[in-house]
RNA sequence: GCGCAAGUGGCGGAACUGGCAGACGCGCCAGGUUUAGGUCCUGGUGCCUUCGGGUGUGCGGGUUCGAGUCCCGCCUUGCGCACCA
């Protein structure tokens, strides 16, 4: 222990942290002033004059383990910018609250036996602490938790906006787009008045329809709909699951279990209506490439035709309709091929054996077609998609016997069964075109089929494989249209208008997109609104009856199954309480009380998350979910578009910045991002996208040790060695072992706490450490020890401001001197703009000069300078920073001080040094006037000495960059 | 396979529009304070060197008076997508 008695130890800094957090939590100094709603303030919002700032975190969710160093990167990042802000006057407003419904929740309570709100309660509880330790300055108040009844009412209100909601896809909207999300009473309007046509034009009006003929018309039209459909079963879990919760690998996201396709009828959100604005207005926000990539990606929008080949055996054949996005190489449709699935397979084959001129590749070694489509059906059913993958790209197929003729040339074109065609996307069934695509061009070669060239290939084109280029069309021709000589753009724009004009096909648009399946057959989730009646129609429960309370059942646990048994049956555990699923209600739809069925799906682990943003600008609104007022004032559009946005493009509105990982690119912020644009349809909102700014933070690494087994030990039990060369080794218990870095967790044995970082070094070393690592978008390594790094920095700002041995100040009230005043000016201009950057780590190197600086001058610390270093500190180190502030006299918390300023003045210097060059090489330095002309640095330079004796053979040119450098070009 | 990032000392990382490579920190070395040091302070620290200097930002070319930075071709790592018609 150390004996100075006024040292800035560890044991010290924990006492400040927790005294200063006790201080900011009594003066309540992070609670931002709303303009509207029930904590209306609107002076203290005008008192604000540099404006307001959003800024957001991800949306934790308390897990049994607690927190380890990983985790609150981003809660620092967004903490230290919050904090700057609002020392430029913003008022800013920051806040956190708990994601606590869900899978993981549930497992750990089933696991422990418990109760799932017992276990949350608790792990929001250890949470809590841990984070409050950490001194963010979170608004207190707005702390939601999306397990509260009083937060679920509202995600309940917002699922019954939906439901009661139609996607119209002519109306125009305020931002000059076309198509809205309307009420579906407006849909009732027009179809009771007649200015909307019902779909059976059977002569009866919308009166004379019963009541079960209306509903299906309307639940045919809402934005949530009761589909059957083929659905991710997955019975590790016990529920179904969105697409976006599967994984490549076909196991679900949690739990890494297998998923099945089952036909279920289940609830579904009908996000593809968004497809084409969450894929358009990624333009107006600004996100990193990447994560605008991945949800396009995912959206997976691509513009094509459908086209429809007639099937020549049958005039009755309905045939074969096609999606591509090359209709412009329609003439070198060779053959055709249908996904082994495809419902028309049958209808193509033959009776009897194969046709005259069957090429034996095309049998697959099968006495007849039907024979052959069997067994490769089969055989394909019986692989998975990772079977599937794993036999690579050779393609494989069978004849079905059929032709269908292409409907541009007429010819003839064999069909054939393969399964490099999906059934999940498109039609199911393609044309093929091998000279103009790679895959067609493979299955063509390895069954003999023929290639027509339909573009022109550039002269240093392999003829031996596809060209997918753009070209002039060629071999594109029947009596009435040509394409020939045309590039792709105008040959497809002019084939689509043919098609058209002759019934054949029309111009499409295609999406990856699916709908979003909503329905969990788990316990801890919100419940649906949702109420059968004796017809099995559902009606939304009554605003005014909101939330529909989740019961306390006795048995929780989810019915889960052998994850392989794909032919389970999903079992919710709230249908087993009998007495809940069975209610008498009044629908005020004066048809007075009755019986009716509640849903017993909750609804999935996203619901809470899509819209917690919006209840943070208003938690304890019991009216709205958010005062209009106040989302206008705090995410209403700004006046200019962000940076980088197209011409045109205007502000969406939005968080100021949303700092995360990239973990949720195509989960939580394209579902919240669509639920938000139905809200800012339906008149709710008046952003139209929920974030306007996003930072994909990097992760931290902490190193794992594995053993001579490839096991891994307990990290923190490895000692470390330095060779004489200065690299390391590592042994466990005396054995060597092999350093790797990966994520944080139990299973690498690499679990660094928070908690550890606060008792060895407190939580401002912690912060600082965090933010010093390097820049917040890369992921980094971790290394506990390197954080005294950090507590040197913060013992020397101690020193500077206090002497150790006796506690007393050590500032004094005297002038800066002028060297001192310059490096203090440059850190200001540098800091600040670092800061405004999230550049957090050269913002600290800067801080760090500086403070060396101050050290070094070894007598008293001039107050100005100490000062102004420590509101600088204050947004990365802010306990340290306020005892300091109140050391030095200050009464009032530095929170909403005014941020240090430079003086331009001391900015620029008057004399620099100018660095001479001969041939590119420095070989001489001179120390000349800021404002030096160039011809008097030329001849200073040239006159050099040391410049003189390298230009023996005398001088070509010399290039002059006044004042910092002269380059002379030897002859 | 396709696409996007990124490769700088022993390590994490600095370097504005091409203009002093290695800021700041860890580690390491030396010295000081200390009975002691997993403390603190001071100085040093890319590599090679015959101490003049040479060389150096993944590799190979190019543009330029001048390249970590721009262009072309490769290599490696990470991430995303992966028969998407």
């Amino acid at each position: 222990m150390s004996e100075t008695p006024h040292r800035y130890t560890a044991e010290l800094a924990g006492r400040i942290e927790v005294a200063w957090q006790d201080r900011w939590e009594e003066q309540g100094v992070f609670r931002a002033p709303n303009p509207a709603g029930p904590w209306a303030d609107p002076e203290g919002v005008a008192e604000h004059e540099g404006g307001h700032l959003l800024v957001l975190d991800m949306f934790p969710y308390p897990s049994g383990a607690g927190l380890h160093v990983g985790h609150p990167l981003g809660y620092i990042a967004t903490d230290v910018y919050a904090r700057f802000n609002r020392m430029l006057g913003k008022n800013v407003l920051h806040c956190l609250g708990y994601d606590a419904f869900g899978l993981p929740a549930e497992q750990y309570a089933v696991q422990t036996g418990q109760h799932p709100r017992k276990t949350t309660e608790e792990n929001i509880a250890i949470m809590a602490r841990q984070l409050r330790r950490l001194g963010l300055g979170h608004d207190d108040r707005r702390a939601v938790r999306t397990i509260d009844p009083d937060y679920y009412r509202w995600t309940q209100w917002i699922f019954l906006q939906i439901f009661n909601a139609w996607y119209d896809a002519d109306a125009p909207r305020e931002d000059g787009g076309t198509g809205r999300a309307r009420p579906i009473a407006e849909l009732v309007e027009e179809y009771r008045s007649g200015t909307r046509p019902l779909p059976a034009e059977d002569g009866r009006g919308w009166d004379d329809l019963s009541h079960v003929e209306r509903a299906e018309i309307l639940d045919s039209r809402r934005l949530v709909q009761s589909v059957e459909a083929t659905v991710n079963w997955c019975p590790g879990l016990g529920t179904v699951l969105a697409n976006e919760e599967v994984t490549n690998e076909g196991r679900s996201d949690r739990g890494n279990f297998p998923v099945f396709k089952r036909r279920l009828r289940q609830w579904v959100m009908r996000i593809t209506e968004y497809a084409d604005r969450l894929a358009d207005d990624l333009d107006g926000v600004q996100w990193p490439e990447k994560v605008k990539t991945m949800q396009r990606n995912w959206i997976g929008r691509s513009q094509g035709a459908h086209v429809t080949f007639p099937v020549g055996t049958d005039a009755a054949h309905p045939g074969i309709e096609v999606f591509t996005t090359r209709p412009d190489t329609l003439f070198g449709a060779t053959f055709m091929a249908l996904a082994p699935e495809h419902p028309l397979v049958d209808s193509l084959v033959p009776e009897g054996g194969w046709p005259e001129g069957t090429d034996d590749a095309w049998t697959g070694g099968a006495a007849t077609p039907a024979e052959a489509v069997a067994a490769y059906r089969a055989q394909a059913a019986a692989r998975t998609d990772l079977e599937r993958q794993a036999e690579g790209k050779a393609k494989t197929g069978v004849f079905t016997g059929g032709f269908a003729l292409n409907p541009v040339s007429g010819a003839p074109v064999p069909v054939f069964v393969a399964d490099y065609v999906l059934m999940g996307y498109g039609t199911g069934a393609i044309m093929a075109v091998p000279a103009q695509d790679e895959r067609d061009w493979d299955f063509a070669t390895a069954y003999r089929l023929p290639i027509i060239r339909t573009v022109q290939p550039p002269e240093d084109h392999d003829e031996d494989t596809a060209y997918t280029g753009d070209g002039p069309a060629v071999n594109s021709a029947n009596d009435e249209v040509s394409l020939d000589g045309l590039d792709v753009a105008d040959a497809k724009e002019r084939i689509v208008a043919w098609l058209e004009d002759k019934g054949l096909g029309r111009g499409a648009v295609t999406y990856k997109l699916r709908d979003w399946l909503f329905a969990r057959q788990r316990y801890w989730g919100e419940p649906f609104p949702v109420l059968f009646d004796e017809d099995g129609i559902a009606h939304g429960v009554p605003e005014d009856q909101l939330p529909v309370e989740l019961p306390d059942v006795p048995d929780y646990t989810p019915k889960v199954y052998d994850p392989d048994d794909a032919d389970s049956e999903p079992e919710p555990p709230l249908a087993r309480d009998t007495d809940w699923v069975t209610v008498e209600a009044d629908l005020g739809d004066g048809r007075g009380t009755r019986t009716f069925r509640r849903d017993t799906n909750v609804m999935p682990q996203w619901a809470g998350s899509c819209w917690y943003y919006l209840r943070y600008l208003d938690p304890a609104n019991g009216q709205a979910l958010v005062d209009p007022e106040n989302e206008a004032y705090w995410m209403g559009p700004r006046p200019a578009p962000v940076a980088g946005a197209p011409a045109g493009t205007g502000d969406p509105g939005g968080v100021d910045l949303y700092v995360g990982g990239v973990e949720h690119a195509v989960l939580h912020l394209l579902y919240a991002r669509f639920w938000h644009k139905v809200l800012f349809d339906l008149g709710h909102l008046s952003s139209s996208e929920p974030f306007r700014t996003y930072f994909a933070q990097g992760y931290i690494q902490a190193p794992a040790f594995t053993d001579a087994r490839g096991q891994y030990v307990e990290a923190s039990e490895v000692e470390e060695h330095v060779g004489d060369d200065g690299t390391p080794s590592f042994t466990h218990a005396g054995a060597p072992v092999n350093r790797e870095f990966g994520k944080i967790g139990k299973s690498l044995k690499n679990m660094v706490s928070p908690d550890d970082m606060y008792a060895m070094y407190g939580a401002d070393t912690f912060r600082l450490y965090e933010m010093g690592l390097g820049p917040l978008e890369q992921s980094k390594p971790w290394d506990t020890r390197a954080a005294v790094g950090s507590q040197r920095f913060l013992q020397r700002l101690w020193r500077n401001v206090v002497d150790e041995e006796t506690g007393d100040l050590r500032v004094a009230d005297v002038d800066v001197d002028a060297e001192t005043a310059k490096v203090l000016h440059r850190t200001i201009a540098a800091v600040r703009e670092d800061y405004a950057g999230l550049g957090f780590n050269t913002a600290i190197a800067r801080l760090t000069e500086l403070n060396n600086a101050l050290t070094k001058l070894g007598g008293d610390v001039p107050r100005p300078a100490a000062e102004a270093l420590v509101l600088m500190v204050a947004p990365l180190a802010p306990h340290v920073a306020e005892e300091l502030w109140r050391r030095m006299g200050h009464e009032t918390s530095l929170v909403h001080a005014a941020f240090p300023e430079a003086d331009p003045a001391l900015l620029v210097d008057d004399t620099v040094t100018c660095v001479v060059q001969v041939g590119g090489k420095v070989r001489d330095r001179l120390e000349v006037p800021a404002d030096i002309t160039e011809d008097a640095l030329r001849e200073l330079a040239l006159a050099s000495p040391r410049i003189q004796a390298l230009l023996e053979n005398g001088v070509r040119t010399v290039v002059v960059r006044a004042p910092r450098l002269v380059n002379v070009v030897p002859a």
